[in-house]
DNA sequence: AGAGGTACCTGGCAGC
DNA sequence: TGCTGCCAGGTACCTC
């Protein structure tokens, strides 16, 4: 579900319940994640003061004194600050309680989330080590597009799906950034010139930016810190939009399959 | 090395 | 009402 604008609203959302505070209590329900949940995890954090809640890709890391938790909401999680004598609902798998009542609860109904300790640099973690450039860093631009992708023949929509080649972009938004380049899809990346990775890579900050503003996308599960969905899905131009009008040319919105996801554009706009 | 498919899991919806 | 099949925002891992 959550891709990098939904992360990043849902650390907004958490960091000012957490920054500074101890972990009084930790409760787990369900240990069967992506992977398991740690045994020690909640003797691990217990008693820990949070110093900071970042994002790397799609993975929320919480930083206490003694390590970093690695968070990651698959597709269908969510973080919630609630107080803590809620019940918990199903689905509810984790809670982290504060000493001031409040706590951090997961909930991930498919169970595709993850949560993992680390004691080393979060960036040598094995999951985050071999990640591509953040989309919203300086360093990201359309020369780095460029020179990644001479020679590969896969389809640009997967190429951005990738996040060895840049971090945090899904379906949603890979598919809405080539609209938005006038790029197809199924093009493939090795085949798609400068002047147009320019574009792309405009698109891809500009759309992200857009949607972090709305506070994400909303399709299904996903609510912001506070219970509220986002509201990028009212801007979304090709995405869910089959048999649509496309928004600048009024040609209908296509859909088809590739690679097992749905993906969306416009017949006329995009080359 | 790169490309493509599969697996993990639950819920919602369309169609019958 | 209830069943079946399909679809969904992610990504590591396997095979070719």
């Amino acid at each position: 579900m959550p891709e990098l604008p939904e992360v990043e609203t849902t650390r907004r959302g958490i960091r000012p319940a957490l920054r500074g505070h101890t972990i009084t209590r930790v409760t787990i329900r369900q240990r069967q994640l992506r992977w398991p949940v740690p045994g020690n995890l909640a003797a691990l954090l217990t008693g820990q003061q949070i110093l900071e809640v970042s994002r790397r890709a799609k993975y929320l890391l919480i930083e206490t004194t003694n390590g970093k938790l690695i968070l990651h909401l698959g597709m269908s999680g969510s973080l919630r600050v609630i107080p803590a004598d809620t019940p918990p609902g199903k689905h509810d798998h984790i809670d982290l309680c504060l000493e001031h009542g409040q706590c951090l609860r997961f909930h991930d109904p498919r169970r595709f989330g993850a949560m993992l300790w680390t004691r080393e640099e979060a960036s040598d973690h094995p999951l985050l080590r071999t990640l591509g450039p953040e989309p919203l860093d300086k360093g990201f631009n359309g020369n780095y597009l460029y020179q990644v992708s001479r020679g590969r023949k896969r389809r640009i929509r997967d190429f951005l799906l990738d996040g060895h080649v840049v971090a945090g972009i899904g379906n949603i938004y890979a598919n809405e950034a080539l609209f938005t380049a006038g790029i197809h899809p199924m093009r493939a990346a090795g085949r798609i010139g400068r002047e147009r990775y320019h574009r792309l890579a405009e698109a891809i900050d500009q759309t992200l930016r857009a949607a972090i503003q709305a506070g994400g996308t909303s399709l299904k599960d996903f609510r912001r810190a506070d219970g509220r969905p986002g509201y990028f899905r009212q801007q979304l131009k090709v995405y869910g939009r089959a048999g649509k009008a496309c928004p600048r040319c009024g040609t209908n919105i296509r859909t088809q399959q590739a690679g097992n996801r749905s993906l969306f554009y416009c017949p006329r706009c995009q080359k």
